[in-house]
DNA sequence: GTTTCGCACGAACACTGTTCTACATGCGAA
DNA sequence: TTCGCATGTAGAACAGTGTTCGTGCGAAAC
Protein backbone atom coordinates (compact mmCIF):
# COMPACT_ATOMS: atom_id res chain seq x y z
CA UNK A 1 0.00 0.00 0.00
CA UNK A 2 1.55 3.15 -1.40
CA UNK A 3 1.05 6.65 0.53
CA UNK A 4 -1.74 7.29 -2.02
CA UNK A 5 -3.70 4.61 -1.37
CA UNK A 6 -3.20 5.10 2.65
CA UNK A 7 -3.97 8.73 2.39
CA UNK A 8 -7.39 8.05 0.04
CA UNK A 9 -8.03 5.27 2.51
CA UNK A 10 -7.55 7.01 5.93
CA UNK A 11 -9.20 10.47 4.26
CA UNK A 12 -12.89 8.37 2.94
CA UNK A 13 -13.00 6.08 5.24
CA UNK A 14 -11.85 3.04 2.39
CA UNK A 15 -13.86 4.47 -0.61
CA UNK A 16 -11.43 5.12 -3.51
CA UNK A 17 -9.04 2.47 -3.83
CA UNK A 18 -10.29 -0.68 -1.76
CA UNK A 19 -9.98 -3.41 -4.18
CA UNK A 20 -6.21 -2.44 -4.33
CA UNK A 21 -5.46 -2.59 -0.76
CA UNK A 22 -5.68 -6.24 -0.46
CA UNK A 23 -4.68 -9.12 -3.34
CA UNK A 24 -7.42 -9.27 -5.55
CA UNK A 25 -9.06 -12.69 -4.58
CA UNK A 26 -9.10 -15.93 -7.20
CA UNK A 27 -9.98 -19.26 -6.65
CA UNK A 28 -6.83 -20.36 -5.11
CA UNK A 29 -7.10 -17.66 -2.27
CA UNK A 30 -10.47 -18.92 -2.02
CA UNK A 31 -9.20 -22.55 -1.41
CA UNK A 32 -6.72 -21.58 0.63
CA UNK A 33 -8.82 -19.10 3.08
CA UNK A 34 -11.82 -21.64 3.20
CA UNK A 35 -9.05 -24.57 4.37
CA UNK A 36 -7.50 -22.68 6.64
CA UNK A 37 -11.11 -22.11 8.28
CA UNK A 38 -11.75 -25.63 7.79
CA UNK A 39 -8.36 -26.68 9.71
CA UNK A 40 -8.82 -24.14 12.72
CA UNK A 41 -13.05 -24.46 13.13
CA UNK A 42 -13.64 -27.32 11.29
CA UNK A 43 -15.89 -28.18 8.40
CA UNK A 44 -19.11 -27.13 9.83
CA UNK A 45 -17.92 -23.52 9.83
CA UNK A 46 -16.89 -22.91 6.87
CA UNK A 47 -20.03 -21.17 5.25
CA UNK A 48 -20.04 -18.78 2.31
CA UNK A 49 -20.32 -15.79 5.06
CA UNK A 50 -17.95 -16.69 7.17
CA UNK A 51 -15.04 -17.28 3.91
CA UNK A 52 -16.46 -13.85 2.84
CA UNK A 53 -15.53 -12.40 5.97
CA UNK A 54 -12.25 -13.77 6.43
CA UNK A 55 -11.49 -13.02 3.02
CA UNK A 56 -12.91 -9.05 4.10
CA UNK A 57 -15.55 -8.95 1.78
CA UNK A 58 -19.28 -9.86 1.29
CA UNK A 59 -20.90 -13.44 0.20
CA UNK A 60 -21.93 -12.06 -3.16
CA UNK A 61 -18.21 -11.74 -4.32
CA UNK A 62 -17.37 -15.22 -3.88
CA UNK A 63 -19.60 -16.13 -6.49
CA UNK A 64 -17.58 -14.53 -9.65
CA UNK A 65 -14.70 -17.45 -8.84
CA UNK A 66 -17.12 -20.26 -7.61
CA UNK A 67 -20.72 -21.46 -9.39
CA UNK A 68 -21.36 -22.83 -6.10
CA UNK A 69 -20.74 -23.75 -2.52
CA UNK A 70 -20.60 -27.53 -3.99
CA UNK A 71 -18.39 -26.46 -6.77
CA UNK A 72 -16.25 -24.93 -3.54
CA UNK A 73 -16.31 -27.97 -1.92
CA UNK A 74 -15.31 -29.57 -4.96
CA UNK A 75 -12.27 -27.60 -5.39
CA UNK A 76 -11.32 -28.57 -1.82
CA UNK A 77 -11.21 -31.64 -2.29
CA UNK A 78 -9.43 -31.49 -5.23
CA UNK A 79 -6.58 -29.79 -3.63
CA UNK A 80 -6.41 -32.03 -0.80
CA UNK A 81 -6.04 -34.70 -3.27
CA UNK A 82 -3.41 -33.44 -5.38
CA UNK A 83 -1.57 -33.18 -2.32
CA UNK A 84 -1.43 -36.99 -2.42
CA UNK A 85 1.91 -38.32 -4.01
CA UNK A 86 1.54 -41.64 -6.09
CA UNK A 87 4.22 -44.00 -6.49
CA UNK A 88 5.13 -45.93 -9.70
CA UNK A 89 3.69 -49.11 -8.76
CA UNK A 90 6.06 -51.84 -8.01
CA UNK A 91 4.64 -55.81 -7.91
CA UNK A 92 7.11 -56.50 -4.87
CA UNK A 93 5.74 -54.13 -2.22
CA UNK A 94 2.38 -52.89 -3.99
CA UNK A 95 0.78 -54.25 -0.79
CA UNK A 96 2.63 -51.29 1.52
CA UNK A 97 2.20 -48.76 -1.48
CA UNK A 98 -1.54 -49.00 -0.74
CA UNK A 99 -1.55 -48.61 2.33
CA UNK A 100 0.43 -45.49 1.90
CA UNK A 101 -1.87 -44.26 -0.20
CA UNK A 102 -4.84 -44.75 1.89
CA UNK A 103 -2.76 -43.76 4.74
CA UNK A 104 -1.89 -40.32 3.04
CA UNK A 105 -5.27 -39.90 2.04
CA UNK A 106 -6.32 -40.52 5.82
CA UNK A 107 -3.83 -37.79 7.03
CA UNK A 108 -5.03 -35.24 4.31
CA UNK A 109 -8.64 -35.57 5.29
CA UNK A 110 -8.08 -35.63 9.07
CA UNK A 111 -6.03 -32.52 8.80
CA UNK A 112 -9.23 -30.99 8.04
CA UNK A 113 -12.07 -31.78 10.45
CA UNK A 114 -15.24 -32.71 8.15
CA UNK A 115 -14.49 -32.33 5.33
CA UNK A 116 -14.40 -36.09 4.20
CA UNK A 117 -18.40 -35.42 4.37
CA UNK A 118 -17.82 -33.08 1.46
CA UNK A 119 -15.75 -36.16 0.11
CA UNK A 120 -18.84 -38.45 0.61
CA UNK A 121 -21.23 -36.26 -0.98
CA UNK A 122 -19.78 -35.37 -4.32
CA UNK A 123 -19.75 -36.74 -7.48
CA UNK A 124 -16.09 -38.44 -8.26
CA UNK A 125 -15.63 -36.47 -11.34
CA UNK A 126 -12.92 -34.20 -10.83
CA UNK A 127 -9.79 -34.86 -12.18
CA UNK A 128 -7.60 -35.25 -8.95
CA UNK A 129 -9.78 -36.84 -7.74
CA UNK A 130 -9.75 -39.18 -10.59
CA UNK A 131 -5.50 -39.40 -10.20
CA UNK A 132 -5.36 -40.68 -6.88
CA UNK A 133 -8.06 -43.17 -8.04
CA UNK A 134 -5.84 -43.80 -11.15
CA UNK A 135 -2.86 -44.36 -8.82
CA UNK A 136 -4.59 -46.42 -6.71
CA UNK A 137 -5.80 -48.50 -9.54
CA UNK A 138 -2.28 -48.93 -11.06
CA UNK A 139 -1.00 -49.98 -7.42
CA UNK A 140 -3.54 -53.10 -7.23
CA UNK A 141 -3.18 -53.79 -10.62
CA UNK A 142 0.79 -54.66 -9.58
CA UNK A 143 -0.15 -56.96 -7.31
CA UNK A 144 -2.03 -59.24 -9.54
CA UNK A 145 -5.06 -58.24 -8.72
CA UNK A 146 -8.09 -59.53 -11.69
CA UNK A 147 -8.67 -55.60 -13.25
CA UNK A 148 -12.62 -56.17 -11.67
CA UNK A 149 -11.37 -56.58 -8.38
CA UNK A 150 -8.77 -54.05 -8.41
CA UNK A 151 -11.25 -51.63 -9.52
CA UNK A 152 -13.60 -53.14 -7.33
CA UNK A 153 -11.07 -52.82 -4.18
CA UNK A 154 -10.25 -49.24 -4.90
CA UNK A 155 -13.54 -47.98 -4.74
CA UNK A 156 -14.26 -49.48 -1.62
CA UNK A 157 -11.06 -48.24 -0.39
CA UNK A 158 -11.58 -44.90 -1.11
CA UNK A 159 -15.37 -44.83 0.40
CA UNK A 160 -13.82 -46.58 3.25
CA UNK A 161 -11.40 -43.68 3.98
CA UNK A 162 -13.54 -41.06 3.70
CA UNK A 163 -15.98 -42.73 5.83
CA UNK A 164 -13.61 -43.48 8.38
CA UNK A 165 -12.40 -39.58 8.56
CA UNK A 166 -15.67 -38.56 8.83
CA UNK A 167 -16.14 -40.94 12.10
CA UNK A 168 -12.78 -39.89 13.20
CA UNK A 169 -13.89 -36.28 13.33
CA UNK A 170 -17.24 -36.38 14.47
CA UNK A 171 -16.08 -38.28 17.15
CA UNK A 172 -13.43 -35.72 18.08
CA UNK A 173 -16.41 -32.78 17.43
CA UNK A 174 -17.60 -34.51 20.54
CA UNK A 175 -14.88 -34.74 22.50
CA UNK A 176 -13.83 -31.61 22.05
CA UNK A 177 -15.84 -28.49 22.96
CA UNK A 178 -18.84 -30.62 23.93
CA UNK A 179 -19.82 -29.59 27.38
CA UNK A 180 -22.17 -32.42 28.47
CA UNK A 181 -20.83 -35.80 29.47
CA UNK A 182 -19.33 -37.59 26.73
CA UNK A 183 -16.98 -40.80 27.01
CA UNK A 184 -13.43 -39.83 26.25
CA UNK A 185 -11.61 -42.52 27.86
CA UNK A 186 -11.92 -46.32 27.33
CA UNK A 187 -12.65 -47.01 31.02
CA UNK A 188 -16.11 -45.03 31.69
CA UNK A 189 -16.64 -46.46 27.41
CA UNK A 190 -15.81 -50.32 28.95
CA UNK A 191 -18.21 -49.86 32.17
CA UNK A 192 -20.80 -48.40 29.98
CA UNK A 193 -20.97 -51.17 26.97
CA UNK A 194 -20.83 -53.94 30.08
CA UNK A 195 -23.86 -51.93 32.28
CA UNK A 196 -25.97 -52.86 28.93
CA UNK A 197 -28.45 -55.68 30.07
CA UNK A 198 -26.66 -58.20 28.73
CA UNK A 199 -30.10 -60.53 27.71
CA UNK A 200 -30.14 -57.83 24.41
CA UNK A 201 -26.71 -57.51 24.27
CA UNK A 202 -25.34 -60.47 25.12
CA UNK A 203 -21.98 -60.39 22.71
CA UNK A 204 -21.07 -56.39 23.68
CA UNK A 205 -20.83 -56.61 26.90
CA UNK A 206 -19.06 -59.82 27.09
CA UNK A 207 -16.47 -58.34 24.70
CA UNK A 208 -16.40 -54.83 25.42
CA UNK A 209 -12.83 -54.62 26.01
CA UNK A 210 -11.96 -55.59 22.13
CA UNK A 211 -14.85 -53.11 21.40
CA UNK A 212 -12.69 -50.40 22.56
CA UNK A 213 -9.24 -51.95 22.22
CA UNK A 214 -7.19 -50.11 19.28
CA UNK A 215 -4.59 -47.22 19.95
CA UNK A 216 -4.57 -44.47 17.23
CA UNK A 217 -5.57 -45.83 13.56
CA UNK A 218 -5.58 -49.40 14.26
CA UNK A 219 -8.73 -50.06 13.30
CA UNK A 220 -8.45 -48.56 9.95
CA UNK A 221 -5.09 -50.42 9.22
CA UNK A 222 -6.90 -53.57 10.26
CA UNK A 223 -9.78 -52.95 7.51
CA UNK A 224 -7.33 -51.69 5.08
CA UNK A 225 -5.48 -54.58 5.20
CA UNK A 226 -7.93 -56.68 5.63
CA UNK A 227 -9.32 -55.69 1.91
CA UNK A 228 -6.06 -55.85 0.05
CA UNK A 229 -4.69 -59.26 1.82
CA UNK A 230 -8.20 -60.60 0.11
CA UNK A 231 -7.41 -59.04 -2.59
CA UNK A 232 -3.85 -60.44 -3.47
CA UNK A 233 -4.97 -64.64 -3.39
CA UNK A 234 -7.66 -63.79 -5.67
CA UNK A 235 -4.92 -62.90 -8.50
CA UNK B 1 -59.26 -20.63 17.62
CA UNK B 2 -61.81 -18.40 19.02
CA UNK B 3 -65.46 -20.04 19.69
CA UNK B 4 -67.28 -19.45 16.82
CA UNK B 5 -64.31 -21.61 14.84
CA UNK B 6 -64.14 -24.43 17.65
CA UNK B 7 -68.12 -24.89 17.51
CA UNK B 8 -67.82 -25.21 13.27
CA UNK B 9 -65.08 -27.59 13.71
CA UNK B 10 -67.36 -29.68 15.84
CA UNK B 11 -70.10 -29.03 13.61
CA UNK B 12 -68.51 -29.94 10.79
CA UNK B 13 -66.64 -33.35 11.88
CA UNK B 14 -66.01 -35.83 14.07
CA UNK B 15 -65.03 -35.25 17.74
CA UNK B 16 -65.42 -32.15 19.99
CA UNK B 17 -62.00 -30.49 19.92
CA UNK B 18 -59.51 -29.93 17.32
CA UNK B 19 -56.88 -32.09 19.11
CA UNK B 20 -58.85 -34.94 18.98
CA UNK B 21 -59.47 -34.75 15.18
CA UNK B 22 -56.99 -35.89 13.93
CA UNK B 23 -54.58 -38.48 16.17
CA UNK B 24 -52.64 -36.54 19.13
CA UNK B 25 -49.22 -36.08 17.49
CA UNK B 26 -46.50 -38.57 19.44
CA UNK B 27 -42.96 -39.24 18.61
CA UNK B 28 -43.70 -42.66 16.82
CA UNK B 29 -46.12 -40.66 14.95
CA UNK B 30 -43.29 -38.07 13.94
CA UNK B 31 -41.02 -40.97 13.12
CA UNK B 32 -43.34 -42.49 10.62
CA UNK B 33 -44.41 -39.13 8.78
CA UNK B 34 -40.75 -38.27 8.97
CA UNK B 35 -40.21 -41.40 7.07
CA UNK B 36 -42.37 -41.27 4.25
CA UNK B 37 -41.70 -37.89 3.88
CA UNK B 38 -37.88 -39.35 3.37
CA UNK B 39 -39.11 -41.75 1.50
CA UNK B 40 -40.36 -40.20 -0.88
CA UNK B 41 -38.15 -37.02 -1.11
CA UNK B 42 -35.33 -37.94 -0.17
CA UNK B 43 -33.33 -36.91 3.32
CA UNK B 44 -32.97 -34.05 2.24
CA UNK B 45 -36.19 -33.16 2.17
CA UNK B 46 -36.52 -33.52 5.83
CA UNK B 47 -37.14 -30.18 7.36
CA UNK B 48 -38.80 -29.79 10.79
CA UNK B 49 -40.75 -27.64 8.44
CA UNK B 50 -41.90 -29.76 5.91
CA UNK B 51 -42.38 -32.50 8.40
CA UNK B 52 -44.73 -30.03 10.67
CA UNK B 53 -46.77 -29.09 7.56
CA UNK B 54 -47.25 -32.92 6.88
CA UNK B 55 -48.38 -33.07 10.29
CA UNK B 56 -50.97 -29.93 9.70
CA UNK B 57 -49.21 -28.37 12.46
CA UNK B 58 -46.24 -25.76 13.12
CA UNK B 59 -42.56 -26.20 13.68
CA UNK B 60 -42.56 -25.62 17.34
CA UNK B 61 -45.06 -27.71 17.84
CA UNK B 62 -41.97 -30.69 17.56
CA UNK B 63 -40.01 -29.93 19.74
CA UNK B 64 -42.42 -30.99 22.48
CA UNK B 65 -41.81 -34.78 21.52
CA UNK B 66 -38.41 -34.25 19.91
CA UNK B 67 -35.33 -32.58 21.48
CA UNK B 68 -33.42 -31.67 17.96
CA UNK B 69 -33.60 -32.14 14.74
CA UNK B 70 -30.25 -34.73 15.53
CA UNK B 71 -32.83 -36.22 17.98
CA UNK B 72 -34.81 -37.12 15.27
CA UNK B 73 -32.40 -38.29 13.30
CA UNK B 74 -31.61 -41.05 15.74
CA UNK B 75 -35.11 -41.92 16.18
CA UNK B 76 -35.41 -42.80 12.44
CA UNK B 77 -32.31 -44.73 12.25
CA UNK B 78 -33.11 -46.56 15.46
CA UNK B 79 -36.40 -47.14 13.65
CA UNK B 80 -34.35 -48.65 10.69
CA UNK B 81 -32.12 -50.76 12.94
CA UNK B 82 -35.48 -52.19 14.45
CA UNK B 83 -36.45 -53.48 11.57
CA UNK B 84 -32.81 -55.57 10.54
CA UNK B 85 -33.98 -59.25 11.79
CA UNK B 86 -30.96 -60.90 13.53
CA UNK B 87 -29.76 -64.33 13.10
CA UNK B 88 -28.89 -66.64 15.90
CA UNK B 89 -25.38 -67.07 15.09
CA UNK B 90 -24.74 -70.37 13.44
CA UNK B 91 -20.70 -71.18 13.08
CA UNK B 92 -21.76 -73.30 9.89
CA UNK B 93 -23.41 -70.21 7.80
CA UNK B 94 -21.93 -67.54 9.64
CA UNK B 95 -20.67 -66.07 6.31
CA UNK B 96 -24.10 -66.09 4.65
CA UNK B 97 -25.70 -64.52 8.41
CA UNK B 98 -23.31 -62.05 7.90
CA UNK B 99 -24.12 -60.48 4.47
CA UNK B 100 -27.41 -61.21 5.04
CA UNK B 101 -27.77 -58.77 8.10
CA UNK B 102 -25.70 -56.30 6.37
CA UNK B 103 -27.81 -56.69 2.81
CA UNK B 104 -30.51 -55.80 5.50
CA UNK B 105 -28.94 -52.84 6.31
CA UNK B 106 -28.44 -51.75 3.08
CA UNK B 107 -31.82 -52.15 1.63
CA UNK B 108 -33.18 -50.38 4.93
CA UNK B 109 -31.08 -47.77 4.23
CA UNK B 110 -31.80 -47.05 0.16
CA UNK B 111 -35.33 -47.54 1.06
CA UNK B 112 -34.64 -43.84 2.44
CA UNK B 113 -32.81 -42.26 0.26
CA UNK B 114 -30.17 -40.36 1.64
CA UNK B 115 -30.90 -41.49 5.46
CA UNK B 116 -27.46 -42.85 5.76
CA UNK B 117 -25.91 -39.41 5.99
CA UNK B 118 -27.60 -39.25 9.10
CA UNK B 119 -26.34 -42.55 10.27
CA UNK B 120 -22.71 -41.34 9.38
CA UNK B 121 -23.10 -38.31 11.17
CA UNK B 122 -24.63 -39.95 14.53
CA UNK B 123 -22.71 -41.30 17.66
CA UNK B 124 -23.63 -44.68 18.03
CA UNK B 125 -24.99 -44.71 21.05
CA UNK B 126 -28.53 -45.68 20.52
CA UNK B 127 -29.57 -49.00 21.49
CA UNK B 128 -31.09 -50.55 18.66
CA UNK B 129 -27.98 -49.28 16.47
CA UNK B 130 -26.27 -51.34 19.26
CA UNK B 131 -28.65 -54.12 18.52
CA UNK B 132 -27.62 -54.66 15.11
CA UNK B 133 -24.15 -54.29 16.09
CA UNK B 134 -24.21 -57.11 18.74
CA UNK B 135 -26.18 -59.48 16.54
CA UNK B 136 -23.42 -59.00 13.57
CA UNK B 137 -20.80 -59.38 16.21
CA UNK B 138 -22.15 -62.78 17.33
CA UNK B 139 -22.29 -63.45 13.70
CA UNK B 140 -18.74 -63.41 13.11
CA UNK B 141 -17.56 -64.73 16.21
CA UNK B 142 -19.91 -67.76 15.63
CA UNK B 143 -17.29 -67.46 12.26
CA UNK B 144 -14.01 -68.35 14.69
CA UNK B 145 -12.88 -64.78 14.34
CA UNK B 146 -10.60 -63.79 17.27
CA UNK B 147 -12.39 -61.41 19.60
CA UNK B 148 -10.91 -57.95 17.88
CA UNK B 149 -10.75 -59.17 15.02
CA UNK B 150 -14.39 -59.56 15.35
CA UNK B 151 -15.17 -56.02 16.51
CA UNK B 152 -12.72 -54.53 13.94
CA UNK B 153 -14.33 -55.97 11.08
CA UNK B 154 -17.82 -55.34 12.51
CA UNK B 155 -17.26 -51.65 13.06
CA UNK B 156 -16.04 -51.54 9.65
CA UNK B 157 -18.75 -53.74 7.66
CA UNK B 158 -21.17 -51.12 9.29
CA UNK B 159 -19.56 -48.04 8.30
CA UNK B 160 -18.83 -49.38 4.68
CA UNK B 161 -22.93 -50.46 4.16
CA UNK B 162 -23.66 -46.86 5.29
CA UNK B 163 -21.26 -44.86 2.91
CA UNK B 164 -22.35 -47.24 0.12
CA UNK B 165 -25.67 -46.35 0.53
CA UNK B 166 -24.48 -42.61 0.78
CA UNK B 167 -22.94 -42.84 -2.34
CA UNK B 168 -25.37 -44.39 -4.20
CA UNK B 169 -28.26 -42.89 -2.69
CA UNK B 170 -26.03 -39.43 -4.35
CA UNK B 171 -25.99 -41.36 -7.31
CA UNK B 172 -29.82 -41.89 -7.69
CA UNK B 173 -30.60 -38.15 -6.67
CA UNK B 174 -28.01 -36.80 -9.82
CA UNK B 175 -29.59 -39.24 -12.13
CA UNK B 176 -32.99 -38.45 -11.61
CA UNK B 177 -34.42 -34.87 -11.63
CA UNK B 178 -30.88 -33.25 -12.78
CA UNK B 179 -31.54 -31.11 -15.98
CA UNK B 180 -27.88 -30.78 -16.86
CA UNK B 181 -26.45 -34.32 -18.59
CA UNK B 182 -25.47 -36.53 -16.33
CA UNK B 183 -23.81 -40.05 -17.11
CA UNK B 184 -26.84 -42.43 -17.30
CA UNK B 185 -26.32 -45.63 -19.50
CA UNK B 186 -22.85 -47.36 -18.94
CA UNK B 187 -21.56 -46.62 -22.75
CA UNK B 188 -21.37 -42.81 -22.09
CA UNK B 189 -19.64 -43.37 -18.50
CA UNK B 190 -16.91 -45.95 -20.62
CA UNK B 191 -16.42 -43.19 -23.50
CA UNK B 192 -15.53 -40.98 -21.24
CA UNK B 193 -13.19 -42.38 -19.00
CA UNK B 194 -11.55 -43.42 -22.49
CA UNK B 195 -11.00 -39.65 -23.13
CA UNK B 196 -9.23 -38.35 -20.14
CA UNK B 197 -6.08 -37.84 -21.41
CA UNK B 198 -4.23 -41.31 -21.75
CA UNK B 199 -0.57 -40.13 -20.08
CA UNK B 200 -2.30 -38.45 -16.67
CA UNK B 201 -4.92 -41.59 -16.34
CA UNK B 202 -3.13 -44.52 -17.53
CA UNK B 203 -4.86 -47.05 -15.74
CA UNK B 204 -8.37 -45.74 -15.77
CA UNK B 205 -8.15 -44.98 -19.33
CA UNK B 206 -6.92 -48.45 -20.21
CA UNK B 207 -9.63 -50.43 -17.41
CA UNK B 208 -12.73 -47.84 -18.21
CA UNK B 209 -14.65 -51.04 -18.92
CA UNK B 210 -13.64 -52.50 -15.38
CA UNK B 211 -14.32 -49.92 -13.67
CA UNK B 212 -18.00 -49.40 -14.71
CA UNK B 213 -18.90 -53.17 -14.47
CA UNK B 214 -21.21 -53.96 -11.98
CA UNK B 215 -25.13 -55.10 -12.40
CA UNK B 216 -27.11 -54.48 -8.95
CA UNK B 217 -24.69 -54.58 -5.55
CA UNK B 218 -21.69 -56.65 -7.04
CA UNK B 219 -19.29 -53.81 -6.00
CA UNK B 220 -21.36 -54.16 -2.88
CA UNK B 221 -21.06 -57.48 -1.98
CA UNK B 222 -17.68 -57.65 -3.60
CA UNK B 223 -16.23 -55.77 -0.86
CA UNK B 224 -18.58 -57.50 2.37
CA UNK B 225 -17.13 -60.31 1.01
CA UNK B 226 -13.28 -59.52 0.86
CA UNK B 227 -13.93 -58.20 4.56
CA UNK B 228 -15.57 -61.87 5.74
CA UNK B 229 -13.12 -63.99 3.47
CA UNK B 230 -10.32 -62.27 5.16
CA UNK B 231 -11.74 -62.46 8.45
CA UNK B 232 -12.00 -66.57 8.64
CA UNK B 233 -8.46 -67.75 8.15
CA UNK B 234 -7.16 -65.03 11.06
CA UNK B 235 -8.96 -67.17 13.54
C1' DG C 1 -10.96 11.41 -23.39
C1' DT C 2 -14.46 8.27 -23.71
C1' DT C 3 -16.41 3.85 -23.52
C1' DT C 4 -16.88 -0.61 -22.19
C1' DC C 5 -16.27 -4.52 -19.49
C1' DG C 6 -15.60 -7.27 -15.49
C1' DC C 7 -15.38 -7.73 -10.80
C1' DA C 8 -17.06 -6.22 -6.17
C1' DC C 9 -20.56 -5.71 -3.04
C1' DG C 10 -24.92 -4.04 -0.35
C1' DA C 11 -29.33 -5.59 -0.03
C1' DA C 12 -32.56 -8.80 -0.33
C1' DC C 13 -35.04 -13.54 -0.88
C1' DA C 14 -36.27 -18.00 0.47
C1' DC C 15 -34.91 -21.07 3.25
C1' DT C 16 -32.99 -23.62 7.69
C1' DG C 17 -33.17 -25.04 13.07
C1' DT C 18 -34.60 -23.26 17.31
C1' DT C 19 -36.77 -20.58 21.12
C1' DC C 20 -40.01 -17.41 23.45
C1' DT C 21 -44.28 -16.56 24.63
C1' DA C 22 -49.12 -16.81 24.93
C1' DC C 23 -53.07 -19.76 24.57
C1' DA C 24 -56.14 -23.45 24.82
C1' DT C 25 -57.27 -27.97 26.35
C1' DG C 26 -57.99 -31.83 29.17
C1' DC C 27 -57.56 -33.85 33.75
C1' DG C 28 -57.59 -34.27 38.62
C1' DA C 29 -58.91 -32.05 42.98
C1' DA C 30 -61.98 -29.38 45.92
C1' DT D 1 -69.80 -28.49 39.14
C1' DT D 2 -65.97 -25.46 39.32
C1' DC D 3 -61.35 -24.39 39.72
C1' DG D 4 -56.35 -24.39 39.05
C1' DC D 5 -52.63 -26.65 36.75
C1' DA D 6 -49.78 -29.04 33.87
C1' DT D 7 -49.16 -30.15 29.19
C1' DG D 8 -49.31 -29.98 24.36
C1' DT D 9 -50.18 -26.50 20.52
C1' DA D 10 -48.92 -22.67 17.84
C1' DG D 11 -47.72 -17.86 16.01
C1' DA D 12 -44.02 -14.99 15.71
C1' DA D 13 -39.52 -14.11 15.84
C1' DC D 14 -34.20 -14.72 15.88
C1' DA D 15 -29.94 -15.93 14.04
C1' DG D 16 -28.18 -18.29 10.71
C1' DT D 17 -27.70 -20.57 5.73
C1' DG D 18 -26.95 -20.46 0.25
C1' DT D 19 -27.92 -17.65 -3.52
C1' DT D 20 -29.28 -13.77 -6.74
C1' DC D 21 -30.24 -8.99 -8.39
C1' DG D 22 -28.87 -4.57 -9.41
C1' DT D 23 -25.74 -1.08 -8.91
C1' DG D 24 -21.50 0.95 -9.18
C1' DC D 25 -16.63 1.57 -9.28
C1' DG D 26 -11.91 0.56 -11.28
C1' DA D 27 -9.14 -0.25 -14.81
C1' DA D 28 -8.12 -1.47 -19.36
C1' DA D 29 -9.22 -0.73 -24.48
C1' DC D 30 -10.17 2.25 -28.33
Amino acid sequence: MNAKERRAARHAGDGAVRTRARPALSPERLVDTALALVAEEGYEALTMRRLATALDTGPASLYAHVVNKADLDELLISRLCSEVVLPTPDPSSWSEQARDVCAQLREVYLRYPGISRAALAMAPTALEILRVNDGLLGVLLAGGAAPVDAAYACDALVLYVAAYCLEVSVARARSTSDDLDWVVDRDEMVRRFEALPAERFPYITRHAAQLTAGEGHDRFDFTVGLMLDGLAPRA
